[in-house]
DNA sequence: TTGCTTTCTTGATCCTGGTCAAAGCTGACC
DNA sequence: GGTCAGCTTTGACCAGGATCAAGAAAGCAA
């Protein structure tokens, strides 16, 4: 029966993109059987390491919830972070043995994993899912090129406003789609974390945050709680082209 | 006779990765005869501009030769190169109808073309061309992902001496394989390309190179042609991790 | 040759963000 | 409650790279 497993596949993995942005709406549901067989879960506390740069990956996985990081390091130890992890996003490489970067959940983390090799034999066989995931690799190269934009070009105010807006904009995209007007959300990320995925220290973040918060573009409700009280006022501050929305 | 057009293909585009590394190895003859009348060709001279932001692309491309940036500028008009085109790089993106970057050609270039419609139609049909094209995806991936630690964590110094490797590295590839040893080559980028990739100014580049120069790390026989006289101590200088290599 | 343009180098000065240091918060555990 | 550890803020000072400004070198046309 399909249709149960479809129902389960959802309930259990509501935001797998191998579910529903893959698989569902254009394969057959043998396939979707078989992907359902191979599916299992594994979880993360805050703070756990997934993946050491150079470990075996035997599994390719999705995010569930939580939020997980890519981060590499330099020969002394500074470290640059790469890759944000968020629910739906994609981890893991077909065709490559060990991992790349180091892997850290931030929060506790669930994902949906699937062992790499039949996943990979999977990938053979159904050309939707490779199909798809160079659609999600090409959308995750573009994030990465706006991030080196980002990082050479911005001031630390810029990168701070523009980490927030995209925080804002991913954590908030079920709530409200419009633009302008009041936005909470929580901050997944330490002072820390958000150095390490701005090239900054976290100093300059606390300083930075200090002043957009004298400012009035932000306000604190905790350390870790902000509320942006006018969007398009933040968007001003991220140094972006406003009107870039034709591009698309 | 799929000999013949195999032949006149290879001739004509010995870099294009969608013959040698999409296609002959693994898929049947009509299929590599329909690329082949799908195919065209486009030259660019040094300092044209390929595409703008937002241009309507109808087609991709892999570049036969010369050398094509893409860069992306910051509302007040500061740039940041966020792509390299070599020869054998593939440009363009199955199902996205305008142009997210500035595209120019550095040198003279000439590039192998595919309308996109019909590109995109075959791919449908043929899985291998998008398995390659993912595969070539996730390596852009990882080349933009350590960019962003060069952006992020290295000094200027740092970052002169890994672009210089970089080059050298893909140039020589085929002239030498091993690292240690004289290496000569000539920079495709002036000055403000360089730093527009490196996200420094042109002054410093400038600054940085001179100051290699007298470290004896390089030698500098013209502007352009870079001699490095020992490429190991050039790597000394790069800040990443030297025993790396296991990662594949 | 001369003049003109583009590219590159070098110097002087400034300022953003890094470094070092101290102290404030917050929450967990006893 | 007290204590401790981790996270965050703030201050003082410093330095790496940006900015501003001249000029040198190289390429090219007349």
């Amino acid at each position: 029966m399909p249709t149960t497993q479809l129902e389960s596949f959802q309930m259990e993995c509501a935001n797998c993109p191998i579910r529903h942005r893959a698989v569902c709406a254009r394969c057959e549901s043998d396939e979707l059987a078989r992907l359902e067989e191979m599916k299992f879960y594994r979880s993360f506390q805050a703070g756990q390491t997934i993946a050491w740069t150079g470990d075996r990956m035997d599994f390719v996985a999705s995010v569930v919830t939580g939020i997980a990081t890519l981060t590499q390091t330099l020969e002394d130890g500074r470290t640059q972070m790469v890759g944000l992890l968020l629910p739906s996003d994609f981890m893991g490489r077909p065709g490559r043995e060990r991992a790349a970067y180091d892997v850290t959940a931030t929060t506790d983390v669930t994902m949906c994993c699937f062992r790499r090799k039949p996943f990979e034999e999977m990938m053979e066989k159904t050309p939707h899912v490779s199909q798809r995931l160079l659609e999600m690799t090409l959308d995750e190269l573009d994030a990465a090129r706006e991030w080196m934009l980002l990082l050479g070009r911005k001031t630390a105010r810029e990168k701070i406003a523009s980490l927030l807006s995209i925080i804002a904009r991913r954590d908030a995209s079920l709530k409200l789609a419009k633009t302008g007007g009041r936005l909470e959300f929580d901050l997944p990320l330490t002072r820390e974390a958000m150095a390490d995925y701005l090239g900054l220290t976290l100093e300059t973040v606390s300083r930075q945050m200090s002043a957009l918060k004298r400012d009035g573009v932000i306000e604190l409700a905790s350390k870790r709680h902000i509320s942006v009280p006018d969007f398009d006022r933040l968007l001003d501050e991220t140094g972006d082209d406003t009107d870039g929305g034709m591009l698309a």
